[in-house]
RNA sequence: GGGUAGGUGCCCGAGUGGCUAAAGGGGGCAGACUGUAAAUCUGCUGGCUUACGUCUACGAAGGUUCGAAUCCUUCCCUGCCCA
């Protein structure tokens, strides 16, 4: 990691929560309102050429504030948290950004990531993993199950999870560690944990108020394009582009190689989209929901003043850290 | 009007006498999560009951049988074909 020190008075915001809260829309008022700078945090808005299924802020709204990390990654290249990682420290290391900076997104597994840093071990190499692939794919998961229990009997990971299992038979032929280790080690040292001040803001509301916000956003994201979107990736030869996996372009993925010529298929896109949105919703607020460091608002007018309050308290604060704990 | 295929749990769909509260999938609910994470994976999903159990359920009503979603009769409804 390169030298920190540029950065001992800069605080940082995240202000995480579901899809489609309206997250992005707050945090650019307040870094207008505070000439601060937004960071992307979100796993899809990453990637160049999703913009519209993935609501990336749009070339309007980047030009009111200062955006990284946004479309900058682009096919067939795929990200990971750690890459993401690598990017996030580049960047607020090199450059010198503006004011109070506004960490935006709602990928877990990144903010978490992020927070705590990750494990101390060497990334999949592309290499040992189609290796292991082939392995798991001739000898079956039994295999693996029986290999990565014999050295960690305390493992949690399902025998149906193949895509945990052959990471952790990864880690484990390559390095040694398991599992368990990895975590305990972690638990201790948090080596690598986001080394500079930061509040952490979020955003939750019930279904019931979501449903109508997906709704609108989805007929939005159709009548956008995010159907010649997906088609041209899908033409240019990337349909296993690991990003087209995700909500919204892999039900219109589908609906373009099965149902294309039915005059039908059009609502019940609509439906799907709608229906995978809310369950991705569930799944953030499932993640979000141990998250203890966090102070959260519901989408409401009055809940976004509450939370701007919140905000400044901080800003003009000279404690380092507020969290929920702190109030 | 005639013929024909069919009506199964929130939805789709398997089941053609007992092992059926009924396969499988979807949806819903809950959860896990350290380099694919908007991904991947797990559990639950008719009511009452802690449980044993019991009640209600396979279009409706009758019937056959020790026993029916499954067999018979009539009726209702839906799709398709012929008039």
């Amino acid at each position: 990691m390169a030298e920190l020190t540029d950065n001992k008075d800069k605080k940082f915001i995240f202000v995480i929560g579901p899809t489609a809260i309206g997250k992005s829309q707050w945090a650019l008022q307040q870094a207008i309102k505070y000439q601060g700078s937004i960071v992307n945090i979100d796993s899809v808005q990453l990637y160049q050429g999703l913009e519209i299924g993935s609501a990336a802020p749009t070339a309007a709204e980047k030009k009111q504030a200062p955006h990284y990390l946004y479309s900058y990654v682009k096919a067939p290249q795929e990200m990971t948290a750690g890459v993401y990682l690598r990017d996030f420290y580049n960047l607020i290391t090199s450059e010198n950004l503006k004011g109070p900076v506004f960490i935006v997104g709602g990928t877990g597994f990144y903010i978490q990531a992020l927070e705590k840093g990750m494990y101390d071990v060497a990334p999949g190499d592309a290499k040992v993993r189609k290796q292991i692939e082939d392995d798991l794919k001739a000898n079956g998961a039994d295999s693996f199950f029986t290999e990565l229990s014999a050295a960690d009997p305390l493992h949690e990971i399902h025998i149906n999870d193949h895509y945990r299992l052959a990471r952790a038979i990864e880690i484990l032929r390559t390095s040694g560690a398991t599992p368990t280790q990895l975590k305990a080690k972690a638990v201790l040292q948090n080596a690598n944990a986001f080394p500079y001040p930061y509040l952490k803001l979020g955003f939750t509301d019930s279904k019931e108020a979501l449903l109508p916000r997906v709704q609108k956003r989805t007929r939005f994201i159709l009548d956008s394009g995010i159907i010649d979107e997906t088609k041209s990736f899908l033409e240019k030869g990337f349909a296993n582009w690991s990003p087209l996996a995700s909500v919204g372009y892999r039900e219109v993925a589908n609906y373009l190689i099965h149902n294309n010529s039915r005059a039908a298929g059009h609502e019940s896109l609509f439906e799907s989209i709608v229906t995978s949105t809310m369950q991705l919703i569930k799944k953030q607020k499932t993640w979000f929901q141990r998250d203890q460091a966090t102070l959260w608002f519901e989408s409401s007018a009055n809940d976004q003043l509450e939370a701007a309050a919140r905000l400044d308290l901080y800003l003009t604060s000279v404690d380092q850290n507020v969290t929920a704990k702190g109030y």
